[in-house]
This record gives C-alpha cells, sequence and structure tokens, in this order.
DNA sequence: ATGGCTATATGTTATAGA
C-alpha cells in the first residue's frame, strides 16, 4: 500500500501537475494539504476519473486537506478535535481496508509565523491538541499514518541553512520539542527511520532561486504508530516533481506499508 | 533582504505562505 503526502498549494492551480505524478507514481493514498478549495470547488472528476475516491475538508481561499484513495474511505472525519471554535481546515482522517485496516490522518500544520504571536500561540495549541489526538490513536493499536505538512524543521539537518531559521516558527525551539513530545509518545518519522544523512528536503522557497540553490527544508513527514512502522518496506521523497511544470513548492513524499 | 515568488479572493491590491 503505497501512502504519499503532497502539499500542493492549490488544487486549480495544480490542476495538470498532480494528475501527471499520479500517472508517474501510482500512489493507491494521497494526503493533500493547502488545497485552497471549499468542497464543492475540488475538481474530483480528475481523480475520480483515474479510479480514487475523494474526500475533502475545504476552506475558502487558504488551508483545506484531502484525500484521494483507490481503496474505499470509511469512518471519514473532519477537523482536529478539542477545540469547537477552531474553523481552520487543517485534519481529515480515514480508514482504509487492506490486508489489514489502517487509519489515516491528513494534516496541515499552522505555519505559526511571526513568532512570537498569536499565530505562534495557535501553532503551539494546535500541536497540543494534535498530541491528544496521536495519543488517542495509539491507543487502537491499529496501524496509523499521520502524513501531511508538519511546518516543523526537526532538526538541524533537516535545512541546508539551519542559521536562516533561527527566529523562524519552523524551527524554534518550542515548536520542535512540540514535535518530539508527539514522535516520542511512540511513533516512527519513516523517512528519517530509514535515512540518516543529512541533505534532503520536501520544500524549496519560490523565491530566490531556492530550489537551483537546493535551499531546502524538510517539513514534510509521516509519522508511524508502532503497527503501522512494522509494515514500513519503503519510504522515498520525490524530490525531482520540484523541478516539473507549475510546480508546487513542496514535493510528495511516501511509504510502501505491507498492508 | 526589510520576503526577491506564487496562489487565492478580499480582485489591478490584500492576505497568506515558509
Amino acid at each position: 500500500m503505497k501512502i504519499a503526502t503532497f502539499n500542493i498549494n492549490g488544487i486549480k492551480a495544480r490542476a495538470e501537475a498532480l494528475p501527471a505524478w499520479l500517472d508517474v507514481a501510482v500512489p493507491d493514498i494521497v494526503l493533500l494539504q493547502e488545497i485552497k478549495s471549499v468542497d464543492e470547488g475540488f475538481p474530483r472528476d480528475l481523480f475520480e476519473d483515474r479510479g480514487y475516491a475523494v474526500e475533502t475538508h475545504g476552506q475558502k481561499g487558504f488551508n483545506g486537506v484531502a484525500i484521494l484513495s483507490k481503496l474505499p474511505l470509511e469512518d471519514v472525519t473532519r477537523g482536529l478535535p478539542g477545540d469547537d471554535s477552531d474553523e481552520q481546515a487543517r485534519w481529515i482522517e480515514a480508514t482504509v481496508v487492506g490486508t489489514t485496516a489502517v487509519r489515516l490522518c491528513g494534516l496541515y500544520l499552522p505555519n505559526g509565523n511571526p513568532a512570537p504571536g498569536p499565530k505562534y500561540d495557535y501553532k503551539l495549541a494546535w500541536m497540543t491538541r494534535m498530541q491528544d489526538r496521536a495519543a488517542a490513536l495509539l491507543n487502537t493499536e491499529m496501524p496509523v499514518v499521520m502524513a501531511g505538512d508538519y511546518n516543523v524543521i526537526p532538526q538541524a539537518e533537516d535545512a541546508a541553512k539551519p542559521e536562516a531559521w533561527v527566529d523562524d516558527a519552523l524551527y524554534r525551539p518550542e515548536s520542535r520539542a512540540a514535535f518530539r513530545r508527539i514522535v516520542n509518545l511512540g511513533y516512527t518519522e519513516a523517512f528519517r527511520a530509514r535515512e540518516p544523512r543529512p541533505g534532503h528536503y520536501s520544500f524549496w522557497d519560490y523565491q530566490a532561486g531556492a530550489w537551483q540553490r537546493n535551499n531546502g527544508i524538510r517539513i514534510d513527514h509521516m509519522l508511524l504508530s508502532p503497527q503501522a512502522a512494522d509494515l514500513l518496506r519503503d519510504v522515498q521523497i520525490d524530490k525531482d516533481v520540484r523541478g516539473g511544470d507549475k510546480p508546487s513548492d513542496h514535493v510528495p513524499v511516501w511509504v510502501d506499508l505491507d498492508a
């Protein structure tokens, strides 16, 4: 079961690049972030024509997450629990049943800049809520995959120029500590578990020739519960997508699970 | 670099992103 996460930075703007990648990579599941669309505006046909079931949790203008799946999506829930007043569309869950049932969580964690400030406070509070949800999911003892744009650079080796990020919400100590607290509940960060070396990124800014200079950061992650980690066959970053036509500023990250 | 680019809606400018 090939499961991917991809921050597409606008579904309408990626109407060509996303299907092109799907046709080459042929993932079973894709967790999308930043669809920047309401549910009614999501071009479902593009994906249903390719055999994907589609579930969206959209919002006008920005944010928004979605799931594409070649297997039926069951028990779909929208929104991160813990704050009924939170109207930002950043979390969606569903279950797929292959050889075993897998719980999928697609997430778009708040950016948090400028820090300090109310946006940073929202980011850290959101991460506390996510920690609660992550702990509850562990108690199910299901294979769980929490994948998305975490907007966290976990360690210095996850940035080409870590010194440029020291005061940024993506790299500040509180953000990294909150990320570690979630991982340390018992999750495996799939890419880092298989690739200890530096120099692997999932985002390159549109500005200042960041892609051409390989000035990237690794902020798109896939966290696996112990039951999911036991099924891990492979994990990769599809870096070449960043060099394609009209690309997102993020690239896909995927795992292959024996499920 | 005090965001140099991109996307969307609020739309010929503002907001957000990272």
